[in-house]
DNA sequence: GGTTCCATCACCCTTTTGTGGGATGCCTCT
DNA sequence: AGAGGCATCCCACAAAAGGGTGATGGAACC
């Protein structure tokens, strides 16, 4: 394959001076535009014609996600790297549902930029550990949700745990389901056995994350 | 971190010698058992005690699948990395769903093996190139971000709900954030404040639903 | 140079949970 | 009739969490 060519947008001036040698240093690649900020879009990009876009989240003006956004309206063939520190969800989702093909953090050291670089070009989706992660727990908990699996728990241990879920302290849960506290807490017991955790809050947190009840 | 103990199901009796010893070679690493398929699975997961399991699709008796899906009933925090020649949505779909943290295709070369076992043990999702971008694509087609609020959170308040979630105690948390027990009560008592809850278990389920952390 | 957060830690006391034993009665299946 | 699972309750002790109050130092903001 011929020199990948690769645009980057990026504020930080050390940065993106650093990005640029690196990437022009390598023998299969070429930096054919750097940018600190994403006025003229457009035009920079139908100039470089880039068969690869490393961009940046945060940045002065438009930001990334949105550059994300109008690149892929204009130019649907060309994958765009995303490289930020943000690993929340919502700069995730945005990002990614923007169109993005890669998300990297900026721990990343240099061989992995580069390595992504080669990797979106071939068709991949390079995504920084955790970031891989958690698109995988979203993905896995929205698709499917018919594969649950409940761990056995009796029609009453998946009230108690309801209820568990409702935020209820155990003389809460008693009352509400017309049950002696004790009894409450022995439900408590096989549920914990069941799903292999020692506290109310790991139960909460499994059935939360796995939906069961 | 020690090493990382690996169990790998494999038919294939020569690539399971190979990954084997490949393990084995390697300084961070220990191949901890190797079979041929799926029967007393889960005594041999008991007995290996596997920090990550390399698991093929394709075997006789259960399937790769089936085997994901049983070991994470029973061990839901091991990671189980897939191998696989099969690329196709069905595969990859089911595999994911049944609680795969990775999923790798035959053709990744012996490093990427490895790479890929130190990856998952480190909280990554490795995935050969195009199968990253195939979840990518269906994530982008199934999932929307929404709006949240944080709760004005501090950065330590953040991470205390963060280990909070993760199913840890107090005293956990003060080791694992390398502060003292009564400074993680101080902290969850300003989260209780903000989120207005008065419980652990109240506080993890207003996180884990409004995506807080 | 004071004010306001924030992160850190301490002490006291109460309440809630976790764990390990029980026991009883009611089903259902065999 | 017996075995097993389930729901129901009880007790006792230990561990964890909740609530109040207060103190210190640092950074940030006027």
């Amino acid at each position: 394959m011929s020199s990948i060519r690769v645009v980057l947008f990026e504020d930080n001036f050390h940065l993106r001076e650093s990005l640029y040698f690196l990437i022009g240093a390598e023998p299969d690649m070429e930096c054919v535009g750097a940018f600190a900020d994403c006025s003229g879009l457009e035009a920079q990009i139908t100039a470089a014609k880039p068969d690869v876009i490393l961009m940046d989240i945060e940045m002065p003006g438009m930001n990334g996600i949105e550059a994300v956004g109008q690149i892929k309206r204009v130019f649907p063939d060309i994958p765009v790297l995303m490289q930020t520190i943000f690993q929340d969800d919502e700069h995730i989702f945005n990002a990614l549902c923007a169109g993005a093909s890669g998300y990297l953090l900026k721990s990343a050291d240099a061989h992995h930029y580069l390595q992504a670089i080669r990797d979106v070009r071939q068709g991949g989706a390079p995504m920084s550990g955790p970031v891989a992660r958690r698109v995988l727990e979203l993905f896995q908990k929205n698709v499917k949700p018919e594969l649950r699996n409940d761990y056995e728990l009796t029609q009453k241990e998946k009230e108690v745990l309801a209820e568990l879920i409702e935020g209820k302290s155990f003389k809460m849960i008693a009352d509400s389901l017309g049950i002696s506290y004790e009894t409450v807490r022995s439900h408590m017991k096989s549920i914990y056995a069941k799903l292999h955790v020692h506290s109310n809050t790991e139960a909460v947190i499994k059935a939360l994350k796995e939906r069961i009840v």
